[in-house]
This record gives structure tokens, sequence and C-alpha cells, in this order.
DNA sequence: ATTGAAAGTTCCAAAGT
DNA sequence: ACTTTGGAACTTTCAAT
């Protein structure tokens, strides 16, 4: 079917990331970003750009792909397209910093509607989390509902986001 | 080369994305999910899946992606693995909120090495800014030379990043 | 717009050099 | 590590609805 899709990453990974199975050389860096560019770049694309035969070119995007180096391969979709054009930051602090109850909502994040991603992070905040909603009153009930109520949470501030912008991440 | 790649997006785009060529239906919605889940399967597999034949799917998916409701598709990289294991939010106050130096710094976000992403936010902060780096000092030089310099900005305040946690993003 | 079928292409695995 | 090869899978096109 193509390089393709291992199992799709289960959510919330155990915290292990340590299946190194062979050292990231200058060739590796280069297919990982053209795949960053591109994610739907063939095989024979990825091979004809950086100079390599297109099996040794498979093969190593397999391994990259077996050992997480690639995470996975999503689309990035326009929000208000697709009817939440809200889009905002909620920074949560939790009151006491209790492990039990942190570890229980990370847990849960993934599952909350409109989530995009949650960072938890070191610092005044403990998490932040990237959400989007149908309507000010979607996003509204999302933070009151899934996030402020979350037993533990001190404090939620919400920042709508006027607009992201997207890095180059380019590797290096 | 597959239901791929238009031109790879550009980057700071002028903030018009209203070509909406027709009305997004629940189809459109189911098979945006699929390649959120994972941008790789093919036109094939998306057709079975959600019922469609072959030929109709791929020009809904060819028409979502010629008006950006699919923006792009990228893989999601491991930035230990790739030799940037910190991983920082930097949100950016400007002081006096000139609108230039903030429009020319909005410009520049992208070209910064390191930067993952930029959220241009409502509230106390202007930007958040998502870098990666290699190492602590990495990160300094980074914040020092690149944000904290940026003429107009008053104020930085990093947050380490010990873990992002991906959402489902489900549309609905 | 959507469809099925057929053509043309690309991909993958397994062989050998 | 590279090349070739055969067969499977994929995308695209087109006439028709």
């Amino acid at each position: 079917m193509s390089l393709q899709s291992g199992p799709p990453r289960q959510n919330p990974r155990p915290r292990e990331s340590f299946v190194r199975p062979r050292q990231i050389d200058d060739l590796d860096r280069a297919i990982v970003e053209l795949l960053i560019a591109d994610g739907r770049l063939s095989n024979a694309e990825v091979a004809r750009r950086v100079g390599l035969p297109e099996s040794t070119c498979a093969g190593r995007i397999r391994a990259l792909r077996e050992s997480d180096v690639i995470a996975g391969i999503h689309a990035d979709v326009d929000h208000v397209a697709l009817g939440r054009p809200i889009e905002a930051m909620v920074a949560l602090r939790f009151a006491g910093h209790t492990r039990g109850s942190m570890d229980s909502f990370r847990e849960r994040i993934a599952a909350i509607p409109g989530v995009i991603a949650a960072y938890h992070v070191a610092g005044a905040d403990d998490f932040l989390v990237h959400v989007t909603a149908p309507s000010s009153d979607g996003l509204r009930d999302l933070v009151l509902d899934h996030l402020t109520s979350v037993e533990g949470v001190g404090h939620a501030q919400t920042s709508i986001v006027f607009e992201r912008i997207p890095g180059a991440r380019p590797v290096g």
C-alpha cells in the first residue's frame, strides 16, 4: 500500500522511545526533511532526491518508521473549513500539583473533543492545551466542561489563537 | 505519484483561505478524519473505508486538497532521535504592541531554526513559539539570539515541554 | 457530480551481482 | 549495497449516467 502505516500510533505512550536500531546519519536526516515537507512523497521520489536506490531508501524509511523517528504522517486540516473556526490555547495550573490528578488528566486529554494536542510543561503553568471549537460558546463549554472542571485544576487561562504560523521545521 | 502534493504550501499565508468550491459534507469529513489519522492511506483504502468508489473518492480528496481544507500532509518526527532533545514553548510579550514590529516578526518566525510553529494569540502574551533545541545551551542561544532580541519584544518566558500529548483530533 | 472499467504507472519483495 | 524482475496494487482517465 506504500511506505505506510504501521498500526496507527496509540496515544498515551508509556514514555519509552529508546529503541534506536541504528545511528541516524545525514541521509536519514535528508529523508526525514523531505517527508516533513511532504509526507506523501513516494519512495521512488524520495530515493531520487537523496540519490539512493529505491530498495535501500525504502529500507531506511521503514527503519525510521519502525524506530519511531518518524512517529506518524498526518494530514493538516483547515479547522475553519471543517466548522471549528475558533482555535485557542488553554493554560492549566494544578493546585498542589498532585501527581495523581495530573497523571490521570494526562491520560484523558486526548479523548476530549476538539483537542489538537496538549503539552505538559515546566513553569508556572502545568499544561498547555491546544483546542478548536465550533464557536465561542463551544469553546466556553469545552473549557468549563472538560478542563476547568478537572480534579486538581486550580486555574485555567484561555488565549484565543489569531493565527498559526507553521515553522519550516528543518531538522538542523 | 499519488493523491499527493500540490506545490508545497508556502509559509506565511496572506490570510485568505476562502476558496470554498463545494459544501463539506459528512463523507468529506470522514475522509479527512482518516487522513488525519494516517496521511499515507492510499486512495483505494480510503475509498474502501468510507464506502465510495475509488474514482469518486479520488475526486473528493483532490478537491479537499485544492481548496486547502487539507492544507498539507506532513511527517511527525521524534526530535529527540534527531538530535534536538529539548522542546520548549516561549511566550513573547511585545512592549507597546507596535503593529509593525509584530508583523515583521510574524514574517520571520518560520525561518528561525528549530521553530516548529508559532501562535499569534490574544491575551497577556502576543506569541507562543514552539521550539526544539539540541541542548539547553542551544535553547538559550535560540531564545536570546532570535526571540528576546527581536525589536519590540519586551518579555519572553520559556517553558520546557516535558511531554507532548497528541490529541485524537476527530473533526467532530 | 458520480460511477465502473480499463489503461498506464508505480510499488514492493525476492531474486542475483 | 546495488540492480533487476515479476506480480500486485495504485492512480487516473473516460464514456456514460
